[in-house]
Parts: C-alpha cells; structure tokens; sequence
RNA sequence: GGGCGGCUAGCUCAGUUGGGAGAGCAUCGGCCUUACAAGCCGAGGGUCACAGGUUCAAGCCCUGUGCCGCCCA
C-alpha cells in the first residue's frame, strides 16, 4: 500500500498531522510572500495589529478567519496579494505586566529606574511577546510573515516622531492643562475612548448647600459627595425663577468655610433634581466646561492616586471612597443631608485594570482632531471609504461630529517618548524629529526631555503606512497603500479606525482603506459577553485542537453576517467538523475511481452539452455555486459564502451526484465511465478551490491527491464564472427525478417497507415525451429506491391497491398488495389536501382580484396562474386517490 | 434622556430592488445500502413580537407599542 492510498483509506480525517504539514509547506514555497509584480492588480490588508501581550482568543480567530478568507481569495484571482502582520507594543498592558513582574522581586519601576526598566520590557517582549504571532499561524493565517512589524521599531518608531512633529508645527498638536481621563492606579492619562462605562447601582445624595446669608437652602444631588470639596460654585439655569434671586447671596459650602458663588448656565437641566447643579471644575468634565464659561476657579482636592490632599482639610489623606463615607457621615451629623437615593448610573473604569476613573485637570498633550476628522467624514461621505455593515454610518458621523481633543499622553514608561524638550536655560520647548544637542533659542545644552509617551493609538493610527516604510517612499507603499480592505471589531472604529483614516488622509493625502468591514463580537452561546470571571470564555487553541482549524474557520465564517452579534454554541463547531468530515469522504471516493486517471479525463467537462443529464446538472449547480461564492466574497457576505458551500458540496454533490453516478464508475462502458471520472474530478477540483479560503487544510491536503501534478492550492486559481456549465433545462430535468426519487422513498419510509424490500412502483405522467423522458432513467431510479420494477406510462389504470405519492402533475403509486394502512394514507392525503387549499385560497384571492391583474407585472400575473393550475392537478389526484382508497375499504 | 440594533421552527440564525417562509442543529421513525453511523433515508414543527397604515400584494416599506441588547450623555 502506497503512503497516498494508506492516507487516503483512513476513514475520518485527522487534521492534527495535516495541519502541520501545510504550515510547513506554505512557508517553504514561500506562498504568502508579497511579489510586486507590475501590470496585476494589489490587494492588501493590514493586520489590526494585537497586543504584543495578548493570547489568542475567539475574537482574534474571527478577525483573523475573515482576513484569511479574503487573503486566499483574491491570492487566487492573482492579485498582487499582501497580508501585513505585527503586534502593537501595548503601553499601558505591558508595562502592567512587567511592573507585576518586578513586584514578585519586591521591586517598582522606580526602583530600577526607566532605561533599565525599558530594557525589561524589551527582554519580555523578545520571550513572551511572539505568543500570538504563533497562534495566528496555526490558524492558518496566510500572512507574509517576513514582513511582521513592530509598533515600537525603529522604522516605526521614526514615522511616529515625524508626524508628531508634523502636527505640532502644524498646530495642531498642543499642551495645555485640561480636564482628562485618570487612572488612579495606572498613574496615566487615558482618552475618552479607553474609559468603559459599566452600569452601577450607586448612591444618589440629596445635600443641603445653605445659602449665605442663612435664609434658606437649595438642595443638591451628586454620586460623588466627596468631591464637594473641590466645588467652587452651583449653577441653576437662568430661566429659573426659583433661583433668581441668589445671584447676589452665594452659597455657603458645608464643611467648608467657603462661600461659593451662583452662575447661572443654560445647560442646566431645569427638571433634574431641585435643578441646581454643584459645579467641581477639578473633577468633572461637565463642570469643567461650565467653569470655563464663568471663569470659576479650580480647586483640585485629590492627588494622582486618588487620594485627598490638603486642600480637603482635614479629609486629606483619605483615599476618595473612605473620604465619600466620612463626608455622608459628617453630612447627616450636621443635618445637611437631605435624602439618599438609589440610583443607575454609568460609572467610568479604566479599559485596562478596571480601576475607577477620576475626571481630573492635568497638563497633558492633546491633538486638535477636527480638522482632522472633518477630512475623514469627507472620505466616507464621497464614497471613498465604504463602511460595511451600512448601520455603522450614522454612528460614525455622530461621533466624528462632536469629537474632542485626543488626549495622546501617557505617564507611563513604556512607549514613544515624546520629542519635545525643555531648555534648562532659557525654557524653550523643542519639538524635534532628531534630538537636538543644543537649544536653538540661547545655545544651552541643558535639555531635559518630556517624561511621557504617547498614546499606543497613536503609533497604530499610522499602521496602515508606517508600516510600509513611511517617510520613506518605498516600492511597497506605492504598491500596496491605499490598502484593499480594513477589518476589525465595530468596538475599535473610533480608537483606531477613525484615527487611521485621519492620519492615512492627513499624511499619505489618501485614505489608507477603500472598505471597513467592520464584524461583530463573538459572544457566548446565550449571547453573553465572554470574560473570564464568568467562565463562559471559548478559547479558539482549545477548539482548534478538538475540532481541527478549518471546522473552527468554517464556523466562525458560518457565523459572521453582517449586523448581528454572534452566539457562539460549540455544539455548532461540533456540527461543521462533520461537515470537513464529509468532505473527506467525498473526495476519499472520489480518489478511488479518478486517482489513476490523467488530469485530462476532466477535458469532458469543457463539452457539457455532450454529457449525459446528471452531469450536466451538476456542473450546472457548481457553476452557481461559483457565482454565488465569488458574489459573496465580493460582498462580505461570509455566511453566504459558508452556506452556499455547505449546500451544495453535502446535499447536491454529495446527496445525489455521488449516488448518481457509482453506476458509471462501477460501469464496463468506458465512455459513461470516463465521463463520470472527468466530470467528477472536475467538480472535485472546483470545490476544493471554491472551498479553500475557508478550510485552507483540507482542501490543501485532498487537492495534493489529485492526479498529475500541481501547483499548491493556495497559489492556484480560483475558479472563473462557467457560463458555459449554466444549464437550465437540466437542472429541471433533474429535478423532476429527484422529485420521483423522493416520492418513492417516502412511501417506503410512511409504508415501513424495509429498505431492502425489493418492491415494484409506478409513475404516471402528463405526456408520452416525459414517459420517454423518465423510462430513460429507470435504472437510476430503480437503484436509488431499491425496486425490481419501475414503469412509467401516461395512460395506465391507477392501480387500486397502492400507496400514493404527488409531486408536480406526477403521480407515484406504489402497489403494496393489502399492505395498505388505508387510514394512515387517507390521513395523510387528508393534510396534503389542506395545504393545497389553503393556498389555493390564497391564490384564488389574487386572481379574484381585479386590481391585481391590472396593477402586478405580467410575469407575476402567469406565475400565480401557472400556480393554481399545478395546485388543481394535485387537487385533483389527491381527490381521485381518496376516492381509490374509500373504495377498497 | 439620546442613538443604534434585534424580536422569523424547540435552539442558533438566513431571508438585498415588496410577489413561493428557509437552513443548520435539536426532535420523531426507519436503516451497517461496497466514501462517510462524524453516516444514509423519511417525517413533524412557524398568527415572521404586538397594533395600525401604505400597496393589487408586507417577514420585508411607514407610524406607534412592548420586550431584549449595545453605544453615548
């Protein structure tokens, strides 16, 4: 026996060997490698670049499933084909790692010091960083894994600064004191969009700020009593009659000896509450504003960690919760509290380590992004960046619309530092692509450099192009940029998908994507969020190794339809492993009859009309098949794609063309059988193509099987429209056997015949032309329902005693000599009939109506008619064969 | 409070110019029929959330309501 024949005799597919070979073998051949052919057509995808931290979990294995599929795809079509990967360096992820690293030894960052501790994390990254560049591989994930790039790498590393200080010389990079995102624990800046807002039972306090002049009080309501302290002003709209009059009185500020004055703003909401507002510039976005606006002071209460400093008296030094509590107890004591109420609201965490946000003010640097992003909604709104799904604009408009300044820096260690420095001398800021050895201003060489680094955002916004060899004018870039496609999760458009579309327009004067496809995210089977704490998580290297890589692709591709969330149940990837195992078994047939044969047996296929019927129905159905997969792959329409494979490889080749033809193969005649192997290997060839962007492994490993030699499939075509396979007649042809076929098992099926039962059965038919027709199929027939006699007439008498079945104007009999259930069969009859009328009915009602024949289009008009012609046939059988049965009882 | 999405068979979901309600899984019955029991054959199952409206015709378009989810304030 040789390799192939012992491989291909094994029953179930074992893809554990397999997949590795073709690992192998792709990266050998170098079949992912980005050739710059001239005169061919590029298409290109950036990898939404991982976290260096990070290990592969199911969102990553459904970005990555769809990118693949569409690498593969138009690798293909012969596309100058690129798949960029890489990783991002994580700021604020890694340096929580290694400082947790340092924390085992009883160290902190400071206590190494940042170059060593920069070091560290680079060491890190050299032994854990690969992690999920590995998984992507085994995912099959048919990069150009030559080309993988860093955020934090030199080239890299250079385009950052060179566009940080682009901007800023444009001014439209800036430092200023604003209100800002902090993280208590992180010790960082965040920007907006890094904050999740998590729905929270908290408190809502009713306090009793009096007012000055001790005639009276207005009632206040906050979720953060604490930061009282730090208020230096109420605000009441000033339509309000009720608070008219405190313009001139103040407030006095319980707790406090201050007495803070009353503004009067429209933004107040005249409804909420008592309709005053404490105003706490220093720690509340809000606030923040309507201080601008009224030129309150700021009073900042809390240190970087959340903790009370002197100016809340003699609460300094209570971390903010302990200092809430105090502040209530205190409150109630003195009888400023009015009333506690529970109440939702959405409470702000920090992405990474889930710790409370505070709104703070702090001397950061920000980017001005509305002219930015105004040229990013001009690119979509003029088409030149299509976001699919559709739903996905209005919300990236509204958001682009009142976007605020990107604050871009980071207290953290770990990133790019910022270029700008300060002269010791003379106190000029220097913002420099290269680092300056002397200030410009007044010569002095005491130049201290900016402590943080910028947002991780920051260096993946210009991914698209940095990675590309950006500032440089490189081959690649004008190959390659703008690229064909960008896909990712719908929750990172405004961390990174807007922002690449600014910098991409901005720098390149291009949009870096032509298309979004932006995918959902993958939930539990119960649509629940998977997180670790509820222990719903699937981890895709765990199912990959139960269930094998393409059953895992070919899933996650079933799944992905635009606009929906998606549930995943392992009970479904449990279903599409038997679907990679049919496929096997198909194509382990299939080698047993064209193994030997010359790769031009498939020849027969390029004249379908000389073929017989079946044959020719089936390559009518793969040419639809190919129409609806190419159209789907165009489209991003994953799940089309999925189902229209599924469909068609297990209930048309599969069900019926294999049963179909065994006679042939098994046949002495030559012709019949040489026609079966072209056409069947021809069919074969065509799906394992149509196929192999989703399931990469096995159709790799059965296209190998093939007689003669060939090219990989991942580097041969994908298969072309076959108008020439189209053919209509056959596929009706062959329905109406089908159709026979399964009148015939059902009878059996309904009757308890057994199914080796050798029974006799008889078809009647409109016309001597489709008695013909069918006769010539007798053998098919009689094979595929197991009968020793098969007649067809169109003027025969209705046998009496005999089961019936009705298809179209075709009447099935089945004699069974006795073995009738009459009253299951009437029964039976009695809700076909039913059916038939009640739609019937319906169609009576069309056709009843005058409006309808004058108004509905012609075609639609014969249709219904054709319709209720066919339904008084089947009406009419139905009845005769009730009458039959009626009377043999 | 604002916005978006969803509600179709027991479950998970398709349903793209409005004109036949579908798939997979699950269920039930029967089969080791020489690729496959990870299989084959057959069957049952739905007031398309609800109420109106437009139309000759609505799962699909419009309005409202309910419930669920997400985002934003």
């Amino acid at each position: 026996m040789t390799i192939k024949e012992e491989k291909l005799l094994s029953k179930g597919y074992d893809f554990s060997e397999v997949e590795e070979k073709w690992l192998d073998r792709w990266q050998e051949e170098g079949s992912f490698r980005a050739e710059m052919e001239s005169g061919v057509p590029s298409f290109s995808i950036v990898i939404p670049p991982p976290n260096v931290t990070g290990v592969l979990h199911v969102g990553h294995a459904l970005n990555n499933t769809l990118q693949d599929v569409l690498v593969r795809y138009h690798r293909m079509k012969g596309a100058n084909t690129l798949w960029l990967p890489g990783t991002d360096h994580a700021g604020i992820a890694t340096q929580n790692v290694v400082e947790r690293q340092l924390a085992t030894e009883g160290k902190t960052r400071d206590d190494v010091g940042r170059d060593a501790f920069i070091e560290k994390v680079w060491r890190w990254r050299e032994e854990k960083g690969g992690t999920i560049i590995n998984q992507l591989k085994k995912l099959g994930a048919s990069c150009d894994w030559d080309r993988e790039r860093f955020t934090m790498d030199e080239g890299l590393s250079r385009a950052v600064r060179q566009v940080f200080v682009s901007l800023y010389k444009e001014g439209l990079i800036y430092k200023g004191d604003y209100i800002v995102n902090w993280c208590p624990r992180c010790l960082t800046a965040l920007a907006d969009d890094e904050v999740d807002h998590e729905d929270t039972r908290g408190k809502l306090y009713h306090i009793r700020y009096p007012y000055a002049d001790g005639s009276g009080h207005v009632v206040v309501a906050t979720t953060r009593p604490e930061t009282m302290l730090g208020d230096t002003g109420v605000a009441v709209h000033p339509e309000d009659e009720r608070y008219n009059h405190l313009a001139e009185i103040g407030i006095k500020l319980p707790l406090t000896e201050r007495t803070i004055p009353v503004v009067f703003d429209e933004h107040v909401d005249r409804e909420f509450g008592t309709g005053a507002l404490k105003v706490t510039p220093s720690h509340d976005r809000n606030d923040y504003e309507i201080a601008l606006r009224h030129s309150l002071p700021h009073l900042k209460v809390m240190n970087d960690k959340g903790i009370m400093n002197e100016e809340a008296g003699e609460y300094a030094g209570l971390d903010r919760f302990q200092c809430r509590e105090k502040i209530v107890a205190d409150l109630d004591r003195l009888g400023f509290l009015e009333k506690i109420e529970e109440y939702d609201h959405a409470v702000g965490h920090c992405y990474r380590c889930k710790t409370v946000i505070e709104p703070t003010t702090s001397l950061q640097w920000f980017v001005a992004v509305k002219p930015l992003a105004d040229k990013a909604v001009g690119a979509v709104r003029e088409g030149r960046i299509n976001i699919y799904p559709k739903s996905w604009y209005n919300t990236f408009y509204s958001w682009m619309g009142d976007i605020r300044d990107w604050c871009i820096s980071r207290q953290i260690w770990w990133g790019h530092r910022i270029p700008a420095w300060t002269c010791g001398g003379c106190r000029e800021l220097i913002v420099e692509a290269e680092d300056p050895q002397s200030c410009p201003n007044c010569g002095g060489s005491d130049l201290h450099q900016e402590t943080d680094v910028l947002d991780t955002w920051f260096s993946s916004a210009l991914w698209p192009f940095s990675t590309m060899g950006w500032p440089e004018n490189t081959r690649e870039l004008k190959t390659f940029y703008p690229t064909s496609v960008l896909i990712t999760s719908f929750d990172i458009l405004f961390f990174w998908v807007a922002r690449m579309m600014m910098m991409g327009i901005h720098f390149m004067d291009e949009v870096p994507f032509k298309d979004v496809y932006l995918h959902a995210l993958v939930r539990d089977k119960h649509g629940k969020k998977m997180s670790k704490s509820t222990g719903n998580v699937i981890d895709p290297l765990e199912v990959m190794r139960e269930y094998g890589t393409d059953a895992m692709r070919f899933t996650l591709t079933a799944f992905a339809a635009q606009g929906r969330e998606i549930k995943l149940d392992e009970d479904r990837i449990e279903g599409y492993r038997h679907f990679i195992n049919k496929i096997w078994n198909a194509a382990r047939f299939a080698l047993m009859h064209v193994s030997d044969c010359q790769p031009d047996v498939t020849a027969v296929a390029e004249k379908p009309r000389e073929l017989p019927l079946a044959h020719r129905w089936i390559l009518s159905r793969t040419a639809a098949t190919v129409r609806e997969v190419r159209a789907g792959l165009d489209e991003y329409r994953f799940n089309d794609v999925a189902s229209a494979c599924y469909q068609f490889i297990w209930h048309e080749f599969c069900d019926w063309y294999l049963e179909w033809i065994k006679a042939d193969l098994f046949s002495g005649d030559k012709v019949l059988k040489e026609q079966a192997q072209g056409v069947l290997l021809a069919v074969l060839e065509t799906v394992l193509k149509l196929i192999h962007p989703v399931t990469p492994f096995v159709s790799e490993e059965i296209w190998s099987a093939l007689p003669g030699a060939r090219p990989l499939l991942a580097t041969s075509s994908f298969p072309e429209l076959r108008p020439d396979w189209e053919d209509e007649d056959a596929v009706g042809r062959m329905e109406m056997l089908m159709g026979i076929i399964t009148g015939i098992r059902n009878i059996r099926s309904e009757a308890d015949v057994h199914p080796s039962a050798r029974i006799s059965a008889m078809v009647l038919c409109g016309d001597q032309q489709t008695v013909e027709f069918i006769s010539g199929f007798e053998a098919a027939i009689s094979d595929m329902t197991r009968l020793e006699r098969f007649t067809v007439s169109h003027e025969a008498e209705k046998p009496a005693d005999a089961a019936t079945y009705i298809f179209k104007d075709i009447e099935i009999f089945v004699p069974l000599k006795g073995l009738v259930d009459v009253e299951a069969e009437l029964g039976k009859l009695e809700r076909e009939k039913k059916k038939v009328e009640a739609k019937m009915k319906q169609v009576d009602g069309k056709l009843g109506n005058d409006k309808f024949l004058a108004n509905a289009p012609g075609p639609v008009v014969d249709k219904v008619r054709q319709e209720k012609a066919d339904l008084e046939t089947k009406l009419a059988k139905i009845t005769e064969a009730e009458e039959r049965l009626n009377n043999m009882a």
